[in-house]
DNA sequence: TATATTAAGGATATGGAATATCCCTATTTT
DNA sequence: AAAATAGGGATATTCCATATCCTTAATATA
């Protein structure tokens, strides 16, 4: 069980986007060119992020990505669901129907205690998920990444944001 | 990011070996028809047990599995991994390493930030299963399986166990 | 002792999802 | 008018989960 790649390109993009000017837009190009990643299945990324209402985009020549929330008000798995989906991770197939002993017609009413205790554990992620903020990992980012680089990926960025 | 099936599969079987008498096993084609499961397949995710240490085997007639500890000494994650494995559910591919704005022959020392916050919900994750004891989902199944069927499964059981 | 039954595991097939690329369309800036 | 962009459909490829089959060694039972 392992995510999609696409999360975690789509974190590294939202985390550039977080430092972008106000009103200014990233394109798909410029976001896969910075991180080394193939343009049009980035794209597909950046699209589920768009669907889920995260980012606002425009088309055109300096059309491109930025956030349609301040960093503070987006959480990672928001961005990690748009991405991956909603579903849990545990499917309970409900095995427990195929029971010899079970009479004939007898339907069981709520979900198994094994899949409960398999959602919680789902939810016990999502929970920590959801308390980070993307603000959270840009603070972070400033922390960890040299001034010098910092700096020039910066440039580097309002070059190409439209 | 969908667990596999085995995974919920080891969890039913392991709560069946769980009401197992001290010394009898039960064989793979028992578990398997008291779930309905492919019988050559649901080997696979006892064999996964059986190398993880968490289930005895013993061969020939009357031969199969029996838990190797008692249940309130197995935890839902040692289930869970042994059939899915120890590996993070995020894998962190250093993308980061493509940033154009890099210095030549410059080296990230510590994971990024990303993959720290990702690897703390998995871990989130883990520590919920490790807090979960098998005997506490016999005790929750004790309690929302009707008695009638709860005796005739465990007689189903029995009069298969070697 | 012979036979039946079992776990273990190797080999192989199948289906679906993740990954990846290509191309067309509508929109928007220049 | 031209260039650049997001959106999205179509398709190919790779990999893994699922599933089946078969052989081998060990063990209980008749």
């Amino acid at each position: 069980m392992i995510l999609k790649s696409q999360v975690e390109w789509a974190l590294h993009c939202c985390a550039i986007l977080a430092g972008l000017p106000a009103g200014r837009y990233l394109s798909t190009k410029a976001l896969a060119e910075f991180h080394g990643l193939p343009k049009e299945y980035l794209s597909k990324a950046l699209q589920s992020l768009s669907q889920a209402g995260l980012v606002d985009t425009t088309l055109g020549p300096s059309g491109g990505y930025r956030l349609a929330r301040p960093p503070a008000e987006l959480t990672f798995l928001e961005i990690v669901e748009a991405v991956e989906g909603k579903s849990r991770t545990f499917v309970c197939t409900n095995i427990r129907e195929n029971n010899p002993c079970r009479p004939q017609g007898y339907c069981e009413t709520s979900p198994c205690a094994v899949s409960r205790i398999m959602w919680e554990a789902d939810e016990a992620w999502r929970a920590k998920l959801r308390s980070v903020r993307l603000s959270d990992l840009t603070e972070a980012l400033a922390q960890e990444i040299p001034a010098e680089l910092w700096k020039n990926s910066f440039e580097w960025v309002l070059e190409r944001a439209g």
